[in-house]
DNA sequence: GAATTACTTGACACCGTGTCAATTGACACA
DNA sequence: TGTGTCAATTGACACGGTGTCAAGTAATTC
């Protein structure tokens, strides 16, 4: 079942972004969902199993519609640590707005559901999968900063990307994402990024 | 109501703080607490009007408790703007563990109610004023490193102060107390505080 | 014309919060 | 000895949201 790709199913992932979008994650029922797609609510439990199931198909989805990979791509052929670094934490800041309705809904649902807990866990380790990659790459051009070891430096590239820190400076403080992004950047290469005295 | 202070009351505060603590914040219902302090659940309800409500009044209870003024007269009384800096990290660093359990349930409870969101928030913004007034005796000392308003640098600070940072640092990577003190303390310096070329 | 598939309708169980009304037991004061 | 009051108890219930179940419908296919 959750695993057909049929023209109704598509309908609900779309809804289920669109809405979550506009209402930045907080308050959207199963009802609403069903609603929004033209549909009885329990055809949605057709489709998806429960409600994390369906937020988790919908990140997939939001995924895929933003081709995650394609984007990440630059940042992978990084010639250079410090590159690669700057390349990631762009990357990563733009991608943030896009995902941040699902997002929040997936963390909220957390509290609650151990599944939901699960999926959102999952995207952190990927997330901190590209942290680490990009810390190493600056440990093997002998970059990283002294005082680091590579996975405390992990640790706290990791911490100060996470959502809420974009979702504090971003929506409770009124800065772009231009600005996050290059704050952010700012912020990662003066901790990480070994000074060299020019 | 609220507002009396009877025996009852007070066990009931305890228990709440206790068990909240002791779950991390999350699953804890009405009646569990009302159960831990040896009452039936509608009696919780004689105290406090809503859960929420009892939250507001556990952390007030837990701040009483804690002495958090006493605990923030030395960054108060700093004679410059670097140590004010440090030492208002150092106590906010000790202070979050101790408050974490009761902080995290009121932090879910934002999601539904929207007076919890209203008294975190209150809180969150207590916690600024204090990060306000880092920024300002440091550019008081003309300590503030350049490139920075003392508006932007007060977001950045207090962004990255915030709980959720603490809790992927400490209970996630497994970061203890002093070392996430010493890791904000290390940061907000060499972000903050202007660099002579000594 | 019978079976299959996708969906609808409506009822219902479960959970946790919050409300209500009737009752109990203790203490106070007269 | 009663009367009033106060804190707490008991049990029932409403509400909102998720998830389940069973019966029915409408279109498609063989």
């Amino acid at each position: 079942m959750s695993s057909e790709n049929t023209e109704t199913r598509s309908r609900i992932l779309e809804s289920t972004v669109r809405m979550l979008e506009e209402h930045g994650g907080k308050g959207v029922r199963m009802g609403d969902i069903a609603k929004e797609s033209g549909i009885s609510r329990q055809a949605v439990y057709l489709h998806f199993t429960s409600r994390t199931d369906l937020l988790v198909a919908a990140t997939r989805y939001l995924d895929e519609v933003l081709d995650v990979d394609k984007r990440l791509a630059p940042s992978r052929a990084a010639t250079s640590g410090i590159e690669r670094l700057s390349l990631y934490i762009d990357c990563w800041g733009n991608y943030i707005p896009e995902i941040y309705g699902v997002g929040k809904a997936l963390m909220m649902a957390r509290d609650t559901d151990e599944a939901a807990a699960a999926a959102w866990d999952d995207r952190m380790a990927a997330m901190r999968d590209g942290c680490r990659a990009a810390i190493d790459a600056l440990h093997a051009d002998k970059m990283l900063a002294p005082g680091w070891t590579r996975p405390k430096a992990t640790d706290a590239l990791w911490a100060m990307l996470l959502v809420p820190h974009w979702e504090a400076l971003t929506i409770e403080c009124g800065w772009s994402t231009k600005q996050y992004v290059r704050w952010m950047t700012t912020l990662a290469e003066q901790t990480f990024v070994r000074r060299t005295g020019s």
